[in-house]
Order: structure tokens, then sequence, then C-alpha cells
RNA sequence: GGGGGCGUGGUCUAGGGGCCUAGGAUGUCUGCCUGUCACGCAGAAGGUCGCGAGUUCGAAUCUCGUCGCCCCCGCCA
């Protein structure tokens, strides 16, 4: 037999159509003198109908078929009964067989392939095989397609090469921890498998190519999350001469494409842009989650003259006080003790609460407030009218860059338990303009926030040579995160192509002139010959697909995901080597 | 590197010192059934309670170790 339909296609054709449909059997329900079989393929499902009175040989076949046999069935498509008819496609039609063929038998499998898995994650990464089989996983495995063709698609027509580079690589200065190759030709030396190709995307651009992109896999030899695998995908994408808004339009076109492709959705144009600083100072995060508003407010000055001493000896400090206000919310003792304990777990030293249109003072410090009009004046962003008035200001005491921090994190916990955030709403944005340096917590040396291959901004340049450490970390880069609904979806910037530039930068994070030289020497010698300016950015497409698709774990969106401890349950990667191997490469283990 | 949770027939789970000879659901097998679609009904098989040590008269249950999985912090775009 040979195939003549998917299952998509014969639910798309005319009732009364004659077919062979070929896939899996999905279930079988035995009724005596009539045996329903649900048959699977990639595209869909379909009822099929065996009965004596058509086929008395399709009959006797399928009492021997069992779930998960491939099979192919012959006959064709009739009207269900009218009452049996169901609201699922194909649910206004049934395939009745005529002939069975049994292409391959299947044993029991280990659990059941279906929608509502009930399996343990362990397992389905074990079979994934037959996980991948279930309608969701399809969807999922679709959906990156789609995402990926409508990728390719939109950059081609902006002129761009698609251009691979090298697994086998010297390690990228990214930052985290590499994978590392033994080399057999080379004994003791190492190939690093690259933590993005940023060193190859930039040569490139000294290579003329001007737009140059990359599907690209990233490894990273780091620990894992939910949102993290030892190995995931980026768009990686380089172009020369562009202007930051030029690059924006066309990511802001890219990701349009892809909504469009793959949700139908006509997303709005241009983003949202937000520097860093306004970021941080009213959503206290450099990816905010724009799905709902209550932003951070600055409080300070509303506790003027307040008797309350812990307050005013903490301004005298220099603290201030930030909070967030929440419509429609009256703590209970409970609650208010909860919020608390969040605050705590956040790092501040307790919660302040003021509730709004209660007729007594209520919140913890309620009382101090010296004039409540101005914290209902300050509430009035989020103010809702049904609300009556009534609600409450989440406030924290300490140094400002402390508060927010906190308060950015509170803000998030608090959209979430009183839903404040508007599901339906993508909340895209530019953030821009992050710090060039940062100061590490514990050592309080200044470090570079980003890789080291990032422009600071023009006007910030003078300052570069500076050994005062307020003023490094004053200076601004000219770099940009995309994010979405609160999650950083791309991260990009202007380069470095100015090879002096450059190398004083390296030296700025510590590298003397013969790490440099060993490190990068070939890197910046690329650099001599003729650098265009030249900027980019990589969006990351398994957390893109899992915004498409509405999923939490990286590992639904990819078809052979590794486990929190980085292993394969499906391969058992990784794996020890054979004796010989470990001679061949010239290495032994410690123990 | 640190913290937390979980591990019980194929699968998912109940049970947290004696009530366990380990309960349920689902899957599997057998029989019956012509309108099922989570088919139904009747019956059956299926378990070293992750592994190891300990406490105890007695451990699925408590303790320690170990392995695996998941989540969080560190780390990492």
């Amino acid at each position: 037999m040979k195939r003549t339909h998917t299952i998509e296609q014969l639910i798309a054709a005319p009732i009364g159509a004659e077919a062979t449909l070929m896939g899996w059997v999905a279930g079988r329900r035995d009724l005596g003198q009539l045996i329903f079989i649900t048959l699977r393929d990639r595209w869909g499902e379909l009822q099929c109908a065996f009965d004596p009175t058509e086929s008395h040989e399709a009959m006797l076949a399928a009492e021997k078929l069992r779930s998960e046999f491939v099979v192919a069935f012959n006959g064709m498509t009739r009207p269900r009964p009218e009452k049996e008819v169901r609201d699922y496609p194909g649910g206004d039609r049934e395939f009745v067989v005529k002939h069975v063929e049994l292409i391959a038998t299947a044993e029991t499998p280990p659990f059941v392939v279906e929608e509502e898995v009930k399996a343990s994650e362990e397992m389905r990464l074990k079979y994934r095989y037959l996980d991948l089989r279930r309608r969701q996983m399809v969807k999922h495995l679709t959906m990156r397609h789609q995402a990926v063709t409508a990728i390719r698609g939109y950059l081609n027509t902006q002129g761009f090469l698609e251009i691979e580079t090298p697994l086998l690589a010297r390690s990228t200065p990214e930052g985290a921890r590499d994978y590392v190759v033994p080399s057999r030709v080379h004994p003791g030396k190492f190939y690093a498998l690259p933590q993005s190709p940023q060193l190859f995307k930039q040569i490139l651009m000294c290579s003329g190519i001007d737009k140059y992109y990359q599907i690209a896999r990233c490894l990273r030899d780091e620990d894992l999350r939910g949102n993290r695998q030892p190995e995931h995908t980026q768009l990686d994408l380089e172009m020369s001469f562009a202007t930051r808004d030029e690059l924006f339009t066309l990511i802001e076109g890219t990701m349009a494409a892809v909504w469009k492709a793959c949700l139908g959705a006509k997303l709005q144009l241009p983003f949202r842009r937000i520097p860093y600083d306004e970021a941080i100072a009213r959503f206290g995060s450099d990816k905010p989650d724009l799905r709902f508003k209550n932003e951070i407010a600055d409080l300070t000055a509303l506790w003027d003259g307040t008797d309350a001493n812990f307050i005013n000896d903490g301004v005298a400090q220099g603290h201030r006080v930030h909070g967030v206000y929440v419509s429609g919310v009256s703590l209970s003792r409970k609650h208010l003790d909860r919020w608390t304990d969040s605050a705590k777990a956040l790092g501040a030293g307790g919660l302040m609460t003021v509730e709004l249109g209660s007729d007594k003072q209520a919140g913890s410090v309620a009382r101090f407030v010296p004039e409540m009009a101005k914290f209902e004046a300050a509430a009035a962003p989020d103010l809702k009218k049904s609300d009556e008035g009534k609600g409450t200001w989440f406030m924290v005491l300490g140094p400002a860059a402390k508060n927010l921090k906190i308060m950015g994190q509170l803000r998030l916990q608090l959209g979430k338990h009183y839903e404040l955030i508007n599901e339906s709403f993508w909340g895209w944005a530019w953030i821009v303009d992050f710090p060039l340096y940062e100061q590490d917590e514990d050592s309080g040396e200044v470090a570079p926030a980003h890789h080291a291959f990032t422009h600071p901004l023009a006007a910030d340049l003078d300052k570069l040579l500076s050994d005062d450490p307020a003023e490094l970390l004053s200076i601004h880069a000219d770099n940009y995160d995309l994010v979405l609904n609160g999650e950083e979806m791309a991260s990009g910037s202007l380069r470095i192509s100015d090879p002096e530039l450059q190398r004083k930068v390296l030296k700025k994070i510590g590298m003397t002139d013969e790490q440099i030289e060993a490190r990068f020497g070939w890197f910046l010698e690329a650099f001599k010959y003729g650098a265009p300016p030249h900027r980019g950015i990589a969006p990351g497409i398994d957390r893109m697909v899992m915004k498409l698709v509405g999923t939490d774990s990286i590992r639904d969106v990819i078809a052979f995901p590794k486990t929190a401890t980085a292993s394969c349950p499906l391969t058992g990667a990784p794996a020890g080597i054979d004796e010989a191997q470990w001679t061949e490469l010239n290495l032994k283990p410690l123990k």
C-alpha cells in the first residue's frame, strides 16, 4: 500500500474520499461487532471504524491491533451519524477501513501517549520518541520550525547572508565556563566549543560580509535552570555601518514576521525604548515586565515631617522610601505578615504598608503618615475607579539601589498574586544604554558588565581612560536588550572596531599585553586591515519559542534536551570513553 | 559550590513507626458487548517501597550516606 493522504489532508478532503492512511494506533475501542481505532500521524488524529458488514477481513485484523502499532489503513471517509458528530477536526466523519496492513508492532509503551501527560519528565526524556508523538510536542516543534523559517525568510529579504562558523574553536571571552574538546593531533591542547559566534561574526564584518546571521548553537558549561540548557540556540546577527535605529527596526521586523507566521498576531511597532537607568528607577529591573503598571515610586518626600524616628533616621543617612501601590487590596494581619516575609526574604529590613480609602488607620506605618492626601495623589497612576480609592502602598526603607532591587522583585510577586498582569498583552521593550562597568557586590571591584567587545556610548568615550571607579561606573555602553514580558529575549551592542581602543578596554579589565596578544592577537590584527563599524544582537530562539507556545520549561521546546545535571536520559550522555581513546588523546583520568 | 522538594507494580500516585498480607487510578492480559471517542461491564496477572548502612522487638514510614529527577541562590545572556 502507498499512502495517499495525511490525516490533515483527508480531513480537508470531501467526505466520501477513498484513501490510504499510515500512522500509529492511538487507541482502540472494541465494542464486539464494531471496533473504533483512533489513528495518529504527525498532522492529526482520525477515528477509523471497522464494521464487519464493510469488511470482515479488516475487522479481524483490527482485533489484533494494539497501541502504537504502525499501520496502513485503506478505505473511505463517511459522515458520522448525526448524534455522533464531534466538534474537533475530522469530528464530522470517520474512516471506514476495508484493508489493513500491519507495518510494525509495538511493545506496550512505558507510558501512554496522551495529551494530558502523566509520565514524569524523566520518563518523557528517556522515551523522548514517544513523548514527541504527542500533539502538544508536535506543535512545539512545528512552532519552532515556523519561527526559524520566518526569521530566515525575513532576513533574506533584507540582504543578509547565513554563514556557519566553527564549533571547534578557541575560547570566546563571554564569561561562562567553556566546554572543551581535546585535540588528538595536538596532545595537551583543546578546542573550546563556542559560547557564541561572537568573535567569528566580528571577523565576518572585517571580511566585508556586512550583513550576517546564523541560527547558531551556543554552548556554556554552567549550571542549568528552567530556562537554561548547556546548549541553546541563538539567532546570531551582525551588521556593518548600521545605526542603532536600523538594527532595532530590523529586529522589530523580524519579530513581527515571526509572530505573524506563528500566531497570526500583529505586533505593535516600534517597541518601547527604556534607558537602563530609567528601567531600574521605574521597575527595579533591567528586564521590566510591562504587562502591568504599578511602577515603583520614590516616596521619600512624602514622609517629610513624620514623627516615625526610624524613617527620619534612615532618611538622614541617605536612605530612601520606595513603594508600589496596588489598588483594591486591603491586607489582613496574615497577609501583611506574608508580604513582610517576602520582602525580608528579598533582603529588606521590613515592609511598610499604608492603606488608602480606609476609615481607620490601616497599614503597618499608617499612623506615621504626615499627610494622607499626598499618598493618594502618588497612587493616581494605579488608582482604579471600581475600587473606590481603596488600596495599599507596599514600601521599603533603605539605600536606593537596594530598595529598587527589592521592590522590583516584590512588584513581580504582587503582580502575580493579585493578577495585575495582562496576559493578552505582549510586553516588548528595548532596554538601552546599560552601564559599561559594574561594581562587584562582594569585592567592590569595578568589572565590565558586558563582554569586552561592547563599545561605550560616544559621549562617554573620554571617561574610559579614567582610573576613578566612579567615573568608570558612569560610563554607558551602546548596547541594548530586547525584553518580552519581563524576560530577556536578546542582547546586543555596538562593537569596538578600533584595535587600539579594544586593546585599552582589555587592559582595563586586567589583561596584560602578553595575555592580550596570546588570546586576541589574531582578532585585533583583523581590525588593522580596514575594520568597519559594526553592531549586532543575538535573540534566544529557545526563549522566543517558549513565549510563542506559552511554556515555562525550555525542555518543552527542544527536541532532545538535557536534565538539570546536563545529562541525556535518552542516550546516556555524557559517558565514559575507552582506554584506547584516553591514550590516543594523550589524557589520563586523575583517579 | 550552597539550599529545598521528590523517589512506592509498566506509568501516575495513597500511606510519614505495628492498622500494610502496601490501597487507588491508569496501562497490560482474558471474557462479554454494533455507535464508542478517557467506551462500558466482569475477571486476572503485575511490587527487592531508588540503593546502602543504622536506630528499633518491629522501618515504605525515623536517622545518616549515596544515586537520580525537579526547583531556587551562586554561576550563566
